[in-house]
Formats: C-alpha cells, structure tokens, sequence
DNA sequence: CGGTGAACGTA
DNA sequence: CGTACGTTCACCGA
C-alpha cells in the first residue's frame, strides 16, 4: 500500500503532494486534478493527511479522496489517548522527548525569547530536529505563498515521512503480538475513513422536519418566546405543574437536588438522591413524584433541545449539524456534539428524510457478544453467532431461560457485581471458558493500571501516565477492571463499526447516498427514494465485506436489522 | 471566572 | 443498576 502526502495551507488556498518520485504544489482549485492524475497512474493510492480535517478545502470543491491515512487517528490508535498534535508525531517518528518540543507560537512578546532551540530561516526543523514552532500553526509554511511553495512542498515531505514511519511500525509491532500486521493496516485505514467520513458528516447534517419538531418543542417548552420575560413565564409554568402538588413550597428550586429533597421529604418521601432511577419506585407514594418525573423530561427538551438549540443547530436548509469526532471516547468510539448522539426518541419524529428521499435505517444486532466471540476467538460462542438470536443457544447450553443467558452474558461483558447472574455466570466461565477468560484478563489488567488492546490494536490506558502497574485503591482498581473488560469490547465494536460504516460508505455512494447520522451501532443513510432498496440491500451486504476484512475470517456471523423509512421513528425499537 | 458534581439524554 | 459519551444547571472557591 503506497502513501502519498497530502497537505494544504493554513488558509486552504494552496496544496501540496509528495510521493517518492513525484510532487506536485499549487492552487488548491488545482488539486483535483493533481489527484485524479495521480490515481489514473496508481489503481489504489492512499492519500497521508496529517488530519482529515485539511481535507475541508479539498471537499469545499466537491471532491474528496476515496482512501486516506489519518496520521493522527492513526497515532491515536498506536499510542492511546488523545494528544496528536503534529509535533507529537513527528517526535515519535523521529525518536524525540515531546516534553522537549518547541510550542506554536502565541501572538505575546515572550515567544521571540522563547526558544533558545532556533531553526534556520528556511530550515523545517531547530537543531534538534524538532518541528519549528512556527510550522505548527502553519505560518512557516505561508510564508511565501503563492509564489514561493518550497516549504508547503517540504511540509508534505514531513507528512509521508511520519506516515511511512506508523505504517512500518503498525506492521512492525502488531506482528509481533497477537494481532497480524495486516489487521494493524486494515484498522489504520479503517479508522482513516471514519475520519473522512465525520467531515463528511459535519457538512452533510441530519434532515429533519422543522414544523414536526417546532411542534414537539413547543409540546414540552411552550411556544417560542419573544423575550426574555416570556420565557421566564414559560418556565414558571412548567414549575407550577409540579409545585402545585405541595401548597407552601412554592418557592422550591426544581434545578437544585438539595431543594427537591427537601421537597419530597415533605411528602413523606425519604431519598438518598433525587436521581429517576431512585424516584421511579416511588411513583404510587405521591402525585408529586410522578409530576417531578415529567417535568424533568420536558426540562431536558426545554433547556437543552429547545428553541436556543433549534436556532443553534439545525440550519435553513433544515439540517442538524454537529461536530464529529472518529476516536474521542477512550475506547474510540465516534462522539457527536450537539445532540446528534443523545437525542431523546421524542424527537425522533421530526427526523425525516428530504423530499424524494428515504432514510436506510441500520442497526447491528446483539453486537457484544458477536465481537466478544470474534476478539477472543471462542470456538462454541462463535458457533451460538451462527443463530439469529444469540441467546437462544447460549441458555439451550447454560440450561437456563433465555432471559437468565442474556443478564449472565452482559454481566459478564460488563462486570455486573449485584443481580441474580452469579449462578448463570459460572456455568459460562464451563460452556465459553475462552471468552470469558479474555474478560477476566482485561479486567485483571485494567485492576492494575495496565493498558489493554482492542481486537484492531487500539491502545487503551487505564491509569494515567507513569502511573501504569501502581497499586491503587481497591475500589478504584475495580473501576478500572470494569473500564478495561468493556473497553476491549466497546472499542472492538467501535472498530467493526466503523469498518461497516466505510464500507456503506464506498459502496453506496454512486446511488447518490450519503450516511447522515452514526450511533454506535446504527447508521442511517440518506438516499433517494428510487435507489433506497438497492442501498438496504448494499447496507446488508457491507456488514458481511466488512466484517470479514475486520476478523480475518467468516468464524463469527455478524448481523443487522435494515429497513427503509421516512421517519427515524418508525424504527422498531 | 473556571472547575466539579448532579442529573439525564443516547448507545 | 454495568460501561461510554455530551449538555445543562447549581454550587464552590478563587
């Protein structure tokens, strides 16, 4: 797999591109075309960016590359955490201290003293070998523009230095471990196109039906207020609703837990905290508990997606839009801001495909236990995958109810210590002793403050740097434990996911669909109406591709549920 | 003013 | 409740 440097200006006026034999630098309005001449002459070339995002001028022009290598999702990937920064990158190509490494530049006075490490003017790098700090925030490289593009030109030699770097380190390291180099690579590039496909996300938004939601928030916030008088009325007649139920303690503040327990010990209700969960089972004991209940999901609608929000967030073109991260989570999960990830079903109406369009709902089924069988490679729990239904051959084995196989399976992904699964989970530490041992070892590790590895190779720390294998606390060590049992789970469906996602991606593209919203383990594609079944029936066919380039065989089935609508809601639940 | 915990939405 | 995330609010301490 041959990497080519891709890189654009601060400004995102010019661009520049590196292979071994070939550069190209110019007008960033010519760079299609640079790309296009260079994917005529190499059949799959994959573009090294420092990060999707300098791809934005790219897709502004309406072309973006079909296959990337995110250098600092990839690093992410290898090293863990958050931080990767170019500078880190480049220190770990090139073997240096980051602690050591010169800073961007800041527009105060002590910068110019700052570095006794000074480069050459037309040096990249300070003696030491550090990336000059002026290049970080990129006004090394525009110095010059247009007419002189040396140093975008070397900038983009820098990047394919640090992308060979990971790609023979990634081959490198995952070969030696259990892992295979080549699922090291497919992770790499896979976690690439998620990176993509976030931007691609961010531009394209979520279609919704803005009188269906104007309707709804009306429903649980009021009508939308002119002034700032009125929303105060508005919010006081929420309050009211439930007030009423105590005369005399009119006066109490809904939005302070210490008050609303004070509240409730009026009415005879003694609470630890006001949390819904503890409230639930106190419904039948006052008429105020019930109404508190409600109030805080129209709260929740009213304050949080209500009319600040719709103004915020969904633009004139009636599209939601959010920024959306590839890896955040410390399991590397996808994140969205803005809602798009925590929507309450509510809203979920008011979702709706554009004219001429339809969504392609997907949905991975019981997609825990599937990747527990494939990461820890359990031959009689990837035998149970080969059933629809998961559950039913694991409680046929265990000899208990479904419903008993299905707690004792999740307690055991989640390291459940209360509840009733503590029989049924002994009987699967018999039946799958493989999958379960590869549960206890993470939570073992993560107990000590030892990083675990995902099934794609993600790095995921449980303790903080320098502190790995401390002794901590028990209750903190068995956090830790459970952080690290889910996370090799979590983070290994993540990556399936994302696989899958690509895949739709590549493959559903020229019916002129485009994916609009990830959820973990649902996607929805937006498409129009005459290629909407063509585009289900890719969906489907995406998760077998993708799952089988993920695992490195067909020993695990992989299942989802897709469907064809016009409303998000009409998915089944 | 920024940080923290409570609370709740999603998977 | 078992994990993860994002958002808003009240509160605390500087």
């Amino acid at each position: 797999m041959s990497l080519n440097g891709l890189v654009t200006s601060p400004s995102g006026t010019h661009a520049a591109i590196r292979r071994h034999d070939w550069s190209w630098v110019g007008a960033v309005s010519d760079a299609p075309r640079a790309i296009a001449e260079v994917e005529r002459l190499d059949p799959s070339p994959r573009w090294a960016v420092w990060s999707a995002s300098d791809l934005r001028p790219l897709l502004d022009l309406g072309t973006a590359p079909r296959r990337v290598w995110d250098c600092a999702e990839v690093h992410r990937l290898r090293r863990g955490g958050v931080d990767a920064s170019v500078q880190t990158l480049w220190c770990d190509r090139s073997g240096l201290p980051v602690s050591d490494a010169p800073v961007a530049p800041r527009s105060d006075l002590f910068d110019f003293e700052e570095n006794a490490d000074r480069a050459e003017p037309e040096s990249l790098t300070t003696p030491a070998g550090y990336l000059r700090g002026d290049a970080l925030d990129g006004s090394w490289q525009t110095q010059g523009l247009p007419n002189d593009t040396t140093r975008l030109l070397t900038w983009a030699h820098a990047l394919l230095e640090v992308a060979e770097h990971q790609q023979a380190a990634l081959a490198r390291e995952q070969g030696q471990g259990s892992g295979s180099a080549s699922r090291a690579l497919a992770t790499a590039a896979s976690e690439s196109a998620a990176a993509l496909l976030c931007l691609e996300l961010e531009r394209a938004g979520l279609p919704v039906d803005r009188e269906r939601l104007v309707e709804l928030i009306t429903n649980s916030a009021g009508p939308r207020p002119t002034s700032l008088e009125e929303e105060l009325a508005s919010r006081a007649e929420r309050d009211a609703v439930v007030l009423r139920h105590l005369p005399g303690r009119e006066s109490t503040d809904l939005r302070n837990p210490a008050q609303v327990r004070a509240l409730l010990l009026a009415a005879g209700i003694e609470v630890r905290d006001t949390r819904k969960w503890t409230l639930e089972s106190f419904r039948e004991a006052h008429p105020v508990v019930p109404a508190l209940l409600a109030w805080r999901t129209r709260e929740r609608i009213a304050t949080t997606y209500g009319w600040r929000w719709l103004d915020a967030h969904v633009g004139p073109d009636d599209r939601l839009r959010g920024r959306w991260a590839a890896s955040d989570g410390a399991a590397g999960r996808m994140t969205a801001e803005n809602g798009l990830h925590n929507l309450p079903a509510a809203l979920r109406p008011a979702v709706r495909a554009a004219a001429g369009h339809r969504f392609v709902r997907a949905d991975l089924g019981q997609i825990e236990p599937r990747v527990l069988a494939a990461v820890s490679g359990d031959r009689a729990l990837a035998q149970a995958t080969a059933f629809p239904d998961l559950y039913a051959p694991v409680a046929s084995r265990l000899g208990v109810d479904r419903s008993v196989a299905k707690v004792a399976v999740l307690a055991a992904m989640y390291g459940q210590r209360s509840g009733t699964a503590g029989e049924a989970l002994a009987g699967l530490r018999r039946a799958y002793p493989v999958a379960m041992a590869l549960l206890e070892d993470a939570a073992e590790r993560g107990a000590r403050g030892e990083p675990v590895r995902t099934f794609g190779g993600r790095l995921v720390r449980t303790a903080r740097p320098g502190e790995e294998g401390a002794i901590v606390a028990p209750p903190v060590a068995a956090g830790r434990g459970r952080f690290a049992r889910n996370a090799v789970i979590q983070g290994s469906a993540a990556e399936l996911f994302k696989a899958w996602a690509a895949t739709i991606r590549a493959t559903t593209g020229d019916l002129g669909a485009e994916i609009v919203l990830c959820l973990h383990d649902e996607v929805l594609v937006h498409v129009p109406v005459e290629a909407a079944s063509e585009c289900a029936a890719r969906v489907d066919a995406a998760l077998a591709d993708a799952a089988r380039r993920w695992l490195g065989s067909e020993d695990v089935r992989f299942v989802a549920d897709v469907s064809v609508i016009e409303r998000w809601s009409e998915a089944k639940a």
